[in-house]
DNA sequence: CATCAGGGCCCTG
DNA sequence: CAGGGCCCTGAT
């Protein structure tokens, strides 16, 4: 499917705005669904029944930022359509974030000022939809980053559409209702595992109606995390993601999985990985550190190691990092 | 060749 | 509340 540009749109995020470190996070395992180059990033979007294709280009500065929206379809978008869509990239993209608070509170804490100087202006970003969201979950759950990768990937190869636009080919989800019929023996053979049960019933909540993302935006952390915890296959290491990212919760940690205990035990206390801090000492030392801001302080040292590690090895992390 | 654990979660006892 | 089982895959 071949998309034509349909709409040129600003985006002027709240200043300071860090292009490449919010929209591009090199510790989200790829997928085949978006691209990036340095002040350019590539997405695909289902909005309102359209496929899309999406190019942010940075037009600014950090402290004047502005972002050039190209909106990629295969008709045209009235400017309802347009309008809308806007204001969800900036609630996706957390445009509309202030970090002033945050960075008073903690821009002197002896580890974290030394990286928020590196990162002025980085957010958190969710490109997707809450259902997006859970599917790539799923994929995550108890398994390397290699077999996520190829899950993902089979998963868009028959169920996602090829968009072609400007120069790029990038898969576009699915909606739900587009895998109601698939059994889950047909998932199976995608070689995603017992994961194919959790896909076939949170697909189903979704087709019925039971999920609402814009009506579960409004409501509690609390209530969120009920709603979440009733999905088959969504457990507490999911719904932490889910509220931090999809939710934007500044303060969510309550779950640390074993490997992110790992990572955490040398980052803030330089032990060994695999002799790692307990998980009940890694918490308190957050909630005394960054407390209101647990989530973001953590968001802010990940992304300052991933990053790094693009450029220099990291080698204790490599190992961490199972391929 | 066998065995095991992995960026969890469900279910059972 | 602890612990076994689960799809697959790569490491040993």
């Amino acid at each position: 499917m071949t998309l034509a540009l349909q709409a040129m749109v600003d985006l002027i995020p709240t200043a300071p705005f860090l292009f490449d470190a919010t929209l591009h996070k090199p510790d989200h395992f790829p997928t085949p669904d978006n691209a990036w180059q340095p002040g350019v990033r590539w997405l695909t979007m289902r909005w309102r029944g359209e496929r899309l294709g999406l190019k942010i280009e940075d037009r600014g500065t950090v402290d004047e930022p502005r972002l050039a929206l190209g909106v990629y379809g295969s008709r045209l978008l009235d400017a309802g359509f347009v309008d809308g869509l806007a204001a969800e990239l900036t609630y996706r993209y957390n445009l509309d974030l202030d970090l002033g608070t945050f960075y008073a509170r903690l821009d002197t804490h002896p580890a974290l000022g030394p990286v928020i100087a590196r990162w002025r202006g980085m957010r958190p970003y969710n490109p997707g939809s809450l259902y997006e969201y859970l599917i790539i979950a799923i994929a995550l759950q108890n398994c390397t980053v290699r077999r996520s990768v190829s899950m993902m990937r089979a998963l868009f190869e028959r169920y996602g559409t090829l968009l072609r636009f400007d120069g790029q080919a990038l898969y576009c989800f699915w909606e739900p209702a587009e895998l109601a019929e698939v059994s889950e023996e047909e998932l199976r053979g995608l070689k995603v595992g017992y994961r194919a049960k959790s896909i076939v019933r949170i697909t189903g909540a979704f087709v019925r109606g039971e999920i609402d993302e814009p009506a579960l935006r409004g409501q509690t952390r609390d209530e969120q995390r009920r709603t979440l915890l009733g999905l088959y296959g969504i457990g507490p290491a999911s719904v932490g993601y889910l509220l931090s990212d999809v939710f934007r919760h500044r303060d969510e940690l309550e779950s640390i999985p074993p490997w992110e205990q790992k990572i955490y035990s040398k980052l803030f206390f330089d032990v060994d990985p695999e002799q790692p801090v307990p998980v009940e000492e890694l918490m308190a030392y957050f909630n005394r550190e960054f407390a209101g801001y647990r989530g973001l302080a953590v968001h802010y040292f990940w992304e300052d190691l991933f990053w790094r590690r693009l450029h220099e090895p990291v080698e204790w992390l490599e190992k961490l990092i199972r391929l």
